[in-house]
DNA sequence: AGAAGGACCAGTGGTCCGTA
DNA sequence: AGAAGGACCAGTGGTCCGTA
C-alpha cells in the first residue's frame, strides 16, 4: 500500500476531454473511491494530469525527499489544451483546475468542469498522502501527524498533485463529511440540486443542514463525530460548521427551556 | 472542580523562607498533588504567591476575559524581599523562580529553592488550567484543545500563575513523564541523585534512560505511552525523548538482527 | 456572476541564548 | 558554574482577496 505517491501522475491520456483525474486503474489502487469505480465503469476517459506548463511535470515526489517507494514510471506528457497555447516566453499560462459542477453520484462531468466524485476522490488522495507522510514520519521516528496539514499538502504537491491546494480542500470539508456521514442524503441533495440546476456554491451551503441535523442527534459534539470516522478523523472540523452546530444547540437548548418552540432541530438561523 | 484559577493566587505569606508554592489548602484542591500534601503534612510554612514587583499581581484571571468563576479573595501582599530592594524607578527587580534542586519524595526545599515535588506540581497545575480552558472552549463551541498549549500558558499567566512558563514547562516534561509512568523508579533516582550531591541537570538527564526502558518494554512507541496515560497525555513528547527512543531503537535491531550484542535495552549511546 | 488557489497573517511549537 | 525564562523563529491553521 505504498503506490500512491504517483498516483497523481499519469500515463498518456487520450480523451479529448480534459477530464481531471484518473488513478492508475491498473495495479490495484488500494483505497478505491466511490469516483474511480464510476470512471473505471464508465467509458476509459481518464488518462492526463495536470496540464505541467511549467515544465516541473512529474518529479521529485517524497516529501522531505528519499523514500521513493515504487514506480519511475511514464515520462513526458507535455500535450495539453491550455499549454504552449498562448505567447512565448517560459509558458506560464496560470492553469487552474476547472470548476466544480453539481453532478448527481457516478455522473462524470463533461466540458471543463469536475465533477463532485472527484472532488470527493481527492479527499480520498489527500488521505493516501496522509499516511505515507506518517509511514515516513514513523520510520524516522519523528513526529507523526494525525490530521491533514500543511506538510501534507507540500508532500501531495511534491508527489506531483498539484491539484490539491489546502484552499480548496478546507473550503469542501463539510460536503464531504456529509458524503461519509450519510451517503444517502448527500446523494440525495446532489441529485435535488442538480435538477433544480444550482449552483456548487449553492450545493455547498447546503452541506451545513443536514449535518448540524446529525449533530443534534449525536449530542451536538462535531468533533466526537469526526474523530469517530475513519475517513473523516483526520480533516479539521470546519470552523462555520463548528459554529453552526454551537448556535443551533443553543438555540434547541432556549427552545427546549422555555417550550415555546416544538421542532428543536429545525429551525437553523441561516 | 472550577476553583483551580487561582489556585496559585494567594493568602498573606508568614514565613520568612520564600517557599514558592501554595495551593489553597483549604477547600478540597481538587486533583490533589504529591506536594500540597506534603506540605500540609509538614509545617504550615506556605503563602504567599510571585513577588509581584510589576504592580500587576494578580488581576484579571481566566483566559479571554469573563468566566470569573470563584473566589476574589485577598488582595494586597507586595512585601517581599527583593522587592523594592534596589534602586527607585518602578520597581521591576527581574524577579525569577528559585532554581530546583533534586530532593527526594516529601522533602521541602530549604533556602531559596524549590523541590523536585513542587517541580512536578507544576505539571498538575497545568492541567488544571487545561482542563478551565477545555470547559470555557466547549461552552463557547470553539475548538477544544487537548495538550497543554500556548494558549493554556497564556491562560495560566492571566490566572496569576507568574511561574508557570513554556521552556521550564518543557524541560521538564521527561522528568515528570517518569514521575507518572514509574514513580517507584523516579523516586529511587531522585534519592540516588540527592545522595550523590548531584545537580539538576544531571537528574534531568538521567531520567532519559529509565523512560527509553520503559519504550523498550512497549514496543518503542513513545507516543502511545504518553498518550495512555491520563496525566502525561496531554503533554507533547519532548523531542529528545523521541529521538533518544528512536535511536535506541534501531540500535537495538540492529544488534538483535546480527546478535553480536547480548543486552539490548542497555547501550543508549549517550 | 461564480469559483480556484496564491499568498498572507496571527498565533503555534519549539528552544536558544542573553540574563541573573 | 548552573539554571530560569523572555523572546525569537520557522513553519501552522486558517482564509481572504486579487485573479481568471
Amino acid at each position: 500500500t505504498t503506490h500512491h505517491a504517483l498516483d497523481a501522475l499519469s500515463q498518456e491520456g487520450l480523451s479529448e476531454e480534459p477530464v481531471q483525474q484518473q488513478e492508475k486503474e491498473a495495479a490495484g489502487s488500494g483505497g478505491g473511491g466511490v469516483w474511480e469505480m464510476v470512471v473505471a465503469a464508465g467509458g476509459r476517459k481518464q488518462q492526463r494530469r495536470r496540464k505541467n506548463c511549467r515544465g516541473r511535470s512529474r518529479m521529485a515526489a517524497s516529501m522531505d525527499d528519499d523514500d521513493d517507494d515504487d514506480d519511475d514510471e511514464t515520462e513526458g506528457a507535455e500535450d495539453d489544451e491550455n499549454c504552449g497555447g498562448g505567447g512565448g516566453g517560459g509558458g506560464s499560462e496560470r492553469q487552474r483546475e476547472h470548476p466544480f459542477i453539481v453532478t448527481e453520484p457516478g455522473e462524470v462531468a463533461r466540458g471543463k468542469k469536475n465533477g463532485l466524485d472527484y472532488l470527493f476522490h481527492l479527499y480520498e488522495q489527500c488521505r493516501e498522502f496522509l499516511i505515507q507522510v506518517q509511514n515516513i514520519a514513523k520510520e524516522r521516528g519523528e513526529k507523526c501527524p494525525t490530521k491533514v496539514t500543511n506538510q501534507v499538502f507540500r508532500y501531495a504537491k511534491k508527489a506531483g498533485a498539484n491539484y490539491i491546494n489546502k484552499p480548496k480542500m478546507r473550503h469542501y470539508v463539510h460536503c464531504y463529511a456529509l458524503h461519509c456521514l450519510d451517503e444517502d442524503t448527500s446523494n440525495a441533495l446532489r441529485r435535488a440540486f442538480k435538477e433544480r440546476g444550482e449552483n456548487v456554491g449553492a450545493w455547498r451551503q447546503a452541506c451545513y443542514k443536514p449535518l448540524v441535523a446529525i449533530a443534534a442527534r449525536q449530542g451536538w459534539d462535531i468533533d466526537a463525530i469526526f474523530n469517530a470516522h475513519p475517513r473523516l478523523s483526520i480533516w479539521y472540523v470546519p470552523t462555520k460548521l463548528r459554529q453552526l452546530c454551537h448556535a443551533e444547540r443553543s438555540c434547541a437548548a432556549a427552545a427546549a427551556s422555555t417550550s415555546i418552540s416544538g421542532g428543536g432541530v429545525d429551525h437553523l438561523p441561516f
